[in-house]
DNA sequence: CCTATCTCCTGTAGGC
DNA sequence: TGCCTACAGGAGATAG
């Protein structure tokens, strides 16, 4: 599922592929998008210049000329491609002479959407062991659930929640608002180098197919996870514990061992 | 305001 | 082998 590295390699990606160049076309695909796409505001698209991809949290936003930009959100299974084929495409634009397809099996992504109130970004400066403390502060919900609501941080899913609260030692199931200065200040520099690895290592390809890059290509995140999926921890070796849907209806794991 | 639960959807995995 | 069910996930809505 695209969190911030997934979503920052498709920038990436995307950004050098397409800047400058012109949408000679807009296809809006077949039936419904989960919530209906603004088929008209879509198609309005064509003609336009790519200024270029931006980001903000797990949200890409399509920049074009003197235009509105297009907001993504790739929810659990969309994808952006060139030229990439399936049975699923939702949107697909024609830019300098290339495809560039989203497709979502699952139909939980968004395309056209507006962009809603996010928190800082992780990677950013705003976001350190001060800003942590002082939001978790009080708070009685389990960490893990507040530290996935984008509200208070853009950016983290349950890959990366789940391996940032590993990295700290902090145990998922914790109220947020047990946490000490210090650990909120580790957890706060842990999802940083959790993140930023992600993004390095080209995302976390989990099982086959999961995430792939716009042209098809696997991330290497998933060779450094040391909890997210395994039995045992990648740190100590001990029985990685968990429940499903525990923790806001997520699965949540993490090592009894490593985490207190 | 805060928290917990439910919903959307469909490909896949597991059980029988 | 093949059917059937449970489950996964992000975010928004809703109830308490």
């Amino acid at each position: 599922m695209p969190e911030l590295p997934e979503v920052e390699t498709v920038r990436r990606a995307l950004d050098a592929r397409c800047r400058g160049k012109v949408v000679e076309s807009v296809r809006v695909g077949r039936p419904t998008f989960y919530r209906r796409p603004p088929a008209a505001a879509l198609r309005a698209l064509t003609g336009g210049t790519v200024r270029g991809f931006s980001r903000r949290g797990k949200y890409l936003l399509l920049n074009l000329e003197g235009r509105p930009s297009v907001v993504f959100h790739l929810g659990m299974s969309g994808r952006l491609t060139v030229g990439g084929e399936s049975p699923h495409v939702r949107l697909e634009l024609t830019v300098g002479g290339e495809l560039l397809r989203f497709h979502d099996s699952r139909r939980f992504g968004r395309v056209g959407c507006p962009l809603p109130e996010l928190g800082p970004e992780p990677l950013d400066d705003a976001f350190d062991g001060a800003y942590l403390w002082k939001v978790l502060r009080g708070r009685r919900a389990p960490v893990k659930a507040l530290i996935m609501d984008q509200r208070l941080v853009a950016g983290l899913g349950n890959i990366y929640a789940t391996e940032a609260l590993h990295a700290a030692g902090v145990r998922p199931g914790r109220a947020a608002g047990s946490l000490s200065r210090a650990e909120a200040a580790a957890l706060a520099r842990a999802s940083r180098e959790v993140l930023e690895a992600g993004v390095a290592l080209g995302g976390a390809t989990l099982d086959d197919e999961s995430f792939l890059d716009p042209l098809g290509r696997p991330g290497r995140m998933q060779e450094r996870v040391k909890v997210y999926g395994r039995k045992t921890c990648g740190t100590c070796g001990a029985a990685v514990l968990g429940t499903r849907r525990s923790i806001g209806g997520r699965a949540s794991l993490y090592c009894p061992s490593c985490q207190r």
